[in-house]
RNA sequence: GGGCCCGUAGCUCAGCGGUUAGAGCAGGGGACUCAUAAUCCCUUGGUCGUGUGUUCGAAUCACACCGGGCCUACCA
């Protein structure tokens, strides 16, 4: 069952066990599936791995939040993860777990040969801790004043007002998220892989091995190969949940580091259950065949996968990978997914309203091989599934298979005029696309198929063979028969695509379509059975359900903290309260931890009046302002609206500045002062703030 | 500031040095009635972002600019 020889070992990135399943994510699962069936189809050895990506802060936190373990935790969302896959029909070899036995063995071997090979160095940390929750802070669970532009309540890692990059412990007056308590600076040992000792390795590999596109090679060549790679810090200080360093009492293996050695744990269970060797797949000997490894990922994680964990896998000693697929991100409508829109999509969600198959062809049909963003546009998703689908494939048997229940094929595949013949010859060039994941291009290439059977069957006019009696019973036998092996041959071709589809098609004529080979041959005398529709028109009002849906589910969802674990995208977190406005701006920014009524008159907020306003030509976002406190007191302000507002119509309004902010030397002179304004989730704009006609400049807010 | 991607018919895209630039959908007209108001035929529609080069020849190569997006800015 493998004359080419090709084994073919496929994975798509490990989901955050902190989150369900949403349409995002789907296009990287629907992409490698459709990969893994192909190859499959095609005759290759192809094995589908993946798991669930459990350790982490975040679930640890999340846990302790939920009154429960994060055994018990990561179970649950277990579950629901496969239940989510398999009603998309994510086809699975072996699902695994990074909390496993087999990722922990495994961790420690990959973490021996890198001790062995002196690559593991230690060094003191300074990081924030939480005294209350007892627990070492990520970066994203402390918040507080940026130390550049002093911009209130900013996390941990990066200012959203300045743009500015720091670490939590440059914080001015920082919070913890979990207890409001004042985290305290702590010193703890952390563990490094020093991979510039591979430099020269990852610089070769990543231009030499075919394994990247160019411009992923390019992009690292340029950001990180051209300087030294920095040391790798793989390791967090107890309590963490995950796996305690064997050599290394009191420290545990980073998410990050136990989360890609998965693929390797999954593997060696699938080969477990199967009787089958890991080292076949992942140590083949030298000179002997060599399988290919595939990684299907999202742009966002492509440095973790081309740099650190090739350098681990060459350390050692293991295979590097074939191919590191990098599909871009999913926009629904234009657009962010978005909660308040309802475009926020849970995989269960869609499950609930909508036939999994039409989100795979409108997938395929879109996704091309390249890293760019893919736009999920409903309308045309509407317009799209149904013309193809139902109005021009499923059409084919809908319009023929009624002639051929009672005699079944013609005895000998009669003439159709190359019709047959033309649409094989393309399989090659349909699996070619395919191979080369470009999916948009075989859909396109199946789809003339489906046009040229189409006319072949309105130029024949089988219904007017049907009325004129038994002398015309054999032509209508053969016109129907060419039109049934037409359609099966499409059917082949959509295989990978649409795996229900095809078995319906097999039910009817043929039985199972197990090979792709079975495109390059019509069938002949064989059954025919009575045909059931196969695919449902998707109608609008099961979209706007499904919206409605979406929006009333995302109003519901518990806040849940985030870390910089997960291998997908991590979901946007969820709004806390259901009311008539979205909680989307909440929940993406938190409240921040309370203050005194002391600490708020330390903020002294004024009334001002804009008295110039100016483009500042170089800056992005930024604004001149000329602003007046009353009297002579004006200052100047730099204001981050630029693209919002039209610095003509500012002139004159009345906003609310800080009025005793410290002053800030910019790049485009001296700030004094800061013009309040709301932004965040759910709207891109930035709002000032205008107080009621009758304030004065100078009045102060109290 | 640095890097990258994109800009082709109303929409989604193909074409990526060689005859009058294509497809699907949408729009218009007609045909058919077997089919899940599906199908088929005809048709409207484009200064291929702008400009300058290279070339016998450019949507296709180079440079600049405009517009849109992404990644970065001593962070992995």
């Amino acid at each position: 069952m493998n004359p080419s020889g090709r084994r073919i070992l496929v994975t798509s990135a490990l989901p955050y066990a902190n989150g369900h399943i949403h349409l995002g994510h789907l296009v990287e699962y629907i992409q490698t599936d459709v990969f893994v069936r192909f190859q499959k189809l095609r005759g290759h050895r192809a094995i589908y791995l993946c798991a669930d990506d459990t350790h982490g802060t975040a679930i640890m936190i999340r846990a302790r939040q939920e009154g429960r373990s994060e055994r018990e935790l990561v179970a649950a969302m277990r579950e629901a993860h496969l239940a989510d896959f398999g009603g998309f029909q994510i086809a699975f070899d072996h699902y695994g777990s990074t909390d496993s036995d087999a990722n922990r063995r495994l961790c420690g071997e990959v973490w021996k040969a890198l001790r062995s090979k002196g690559l593991v160095t230690s060094r003191d940390v300074k990081q924030l801790f939480d005294p209350v929750a007892g627990v070492f802070l990520a970066d994203r669970f402390v918040r507080g004043g940026c130390p550049k532009c002093h911009a209130a309540d900013q996390y941990g890692d990066s200012c959203e007002a300045c743009g500015a990059a720091y670490t939590p412990a440059d914080l001015v007056d920082p919070k913890s998220t979990l207890s409001g308590a004042v985290p305290e600076v702590r010193s703890a040992e952390h563990l490094f892989v020093t991979i510039e000792s591979m430099h020269e390795f990852l610089a070769r590999w990543t231009r030499e091995s075919d394994a990247l596109d160019p411009r992923i090679a390019n992009y690292l060549a340029g950001h990180f190969l051209g300087e030294p790679l920095r040391d790798w810090d793989v390791s967090r200080p107890a309590p963490y949940f995950g796996f305690e360093i064997p050599d290394a009492t009191g420290h545990y293996w980073y998410v990050w580091f136990d989360a890609p050695i998965g693929y390797l744990a999954a593997t060696s269970e699938w080969c477990e259950a199967h009787g089958e060797s890991f080292d076949a797949w992942w140590r083949p000997a030298a000179g002997g065949p060599r399988p290919e490894i595939h990684h299907f990922i999202g742009k966002d994680i492509t440095y973790f996968h081309t740099l650190f964990w090739p350098a681990m896998l060459e350390a050692a000693g293991l295979a590097l990978p074939t191919k590191v697929r990098v599909h871009g991100f999913l926009t629904v409508n234009g657009a962010k997914m978005s909660k308040s829109r309802g475009t926020f999509l849970l995989a269960r969600t869609w499950l609930d309203h909508l036939d999994p198959s039409m989100l795979r062809y409108y997938y395929a049909a879109k996704l091309s091989g390249g890293i760019d963003d893919i736009d999920l546009d409903l309308d045309e998703f509407l317009q799209k599934v149904n013309a193809d689908l139902v109005g021009k494939v499923v059409n084919l048997a809908s319009r023929t298979a009624r002639w051929l229940e009672a005699t079944g094929l013609s005895a000998g595949y009669p003439d159709d005029g190359g019709l047959f013949a033309r649409a094989a010859a393309d399989g090659d060039a349909i699996a070619e696309a395919f191979e080369d994941c470009d999916f948009a291009r075989a859909m396109r290439l199946v789809m003339a198929a489906a046009d040229r059977a189409n006319a072949y069957v309105d130029s024949e006019q089988p219904w007017k063979l049907a009325k004129a009696g038994p002398d015309a019973a054999a032509r209508l036998q053969d016109v129907a028969s060419v039109a049934m092996n037409l359609f099966r041959q499409i059917a082949v071709y959509l295989t990978p695509v649409l795996p229900t589809l095809a078995e319906q098609v097999g039910q009817l004529v043929g039985g199972p379509i197990r090979s792709w080979d079975e495109s390059k041959r019509p069938l002949a005398g064989v059954p025919v059975g009575r045909f059931t529709p196969l695919l449902k028109r998707v109608e609008k009002t099961q979209i706007d359900a499904m919206l409605a849906a979406s929006r009333e589910e995302a109003g519901k969802q518990q806040h849940t903290p985030q870390e910089g674990g997960p291998m997908t995208t991590p979901p946007t977190p969820p709004s806390p309260q259901p009311s008539a406005d979205s909680g989307e701006a909440l929940s993406a920014e938190p409240l921040a931890t309370q203050c005194t009524i002391d600490d708020f008159t330390k903020i002294d907020l004024r009334v001002a009046r804009i008295l110039a306003a100016e483009e500042v030509p170089e800056a992005k976002k930024l604004l001149k302002l000329t602003v007046s406190l009353g009297g002579d007191a004006t200052r100047t302000v730099f204001a981050g609206i630029k693209g919002f507002h039209d610095p003509a119509a500012l002139v004159g309004r009345l906003v609310v500045v800080v009025a005793n902010l410290a002053p800030r030397q910019m790049k485009f002179g001296l700030s004094e002062g800061m013009v309040v304004a709301a932004s965040g989730a759910g709207a891109s704009g930035v709002y000032l703030l205008s107080p009621d006609s009758g304030a004065l400049p100078g009045m102060r807010l109290h």
